[in-house]
DNA sequence: GGTAGATTTGAGTCTCACTCTCAACTGGAG
DNA sequence: CTCCAGTTGAGAGTGAGACTCAAATCTACC
């Protein structure tokens, strides 16, 4: 090798799961994206979906959402830091930026002697189409 | 019955994961009240340990934290709607209130024209002691 | 283009938290 | 004490996700 490649292989399930990403709008399971992948002809396996998503998540390259019942979604998002206002009835998804509660959590940590914070902050609520649908 | 009673009964099982959970400072998960409780001589199966801390939960009596694993945790704290800090390492816990925080999640959810809205808001970190203890 | 060597894949198996089922077992009202 | 709705728990089931390892596939280099 000429050079120290940390990048990981371009093959054909990594740019199918890129591509079924790119596609959704909100927030997709793994299982989601296999399903989907396997809709569209695509045959990858359940495995390295899970895989993928997963060191695509590690690198920031996607969001990870914990679902209540402790399964993950996924979502290709702006690279910058923001959380997520979610419709917990269809699923849209507003990306939202909030300085103030980014500085509230370093102050509050700090205050009670704790070192490399990080918070989980997401909101969940009733989108107005959905409301509006009863 | 004379009264509608909407409390549960108070059964020898209910009692000991009352017991155990006032025992315990930090998060504690079904599995761990499971072993404390059968380690203190009290039977108790494992299904009633899930459904009360589940109801529990449920009615408020104590608060419930997603565990990395989607293994749910839980403790008795005050009453009044607070947050969490919590060592990464080591599991001390700290409740957190942030009346702006709680402003600014109901204004931006307004904002996008959602309604009900909740939010999920948990900080972690490495507390003084075991950022001590390397 | 061809080839060697490292990476990646996926079918199948396994784990682990949690849920379900249902017969046996309370605790409390009367 | 009796009755019975609420409760229990052993055991089987569910579902997300981790693991294994032989076979497939990139990539670098010639
Ligand atoms: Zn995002
Ligand atoms: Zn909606
Ligand atoms: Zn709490
Ligand atoms: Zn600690």
């Amino acid at each position: 090798m000429t050079e120290r490649s940390t990048a990981l292989r371009p093959t054909r399930q990594r740019r199918a799961i890129n591509d079924a990403l790119a596609q959704a709008t909100d927030f997709q399971s793994a299982q989601d994206i296999h399903d989907a992948l396997r809709h569209a002809g695509e045959k990858v396996g359940l495995a390295t979906v899970y895989r993928t998503l997963q060191a695509m998540a590690e690198s920031g390259e996607v969001d990870v959402l914990q679902g209540p019942g402790g399964e993950a979604s996924y979502r290709r998002c702006s690279t910058e830091h923001h959380h997520h206002l979610v419709c917990r009835s269809c699923g849209r998804t507003v990306e939202v930026t909030g300085p103030a509660v980014e500085r509230w959590a370093d102050a509050v940590a700090r205050e009670h002697g704790f070192a490399e914070v990080s918070h989980s902050i997401e909101l969940f609520g009733l989108c107005a189409e959905c409301r509006a649908a009863g």
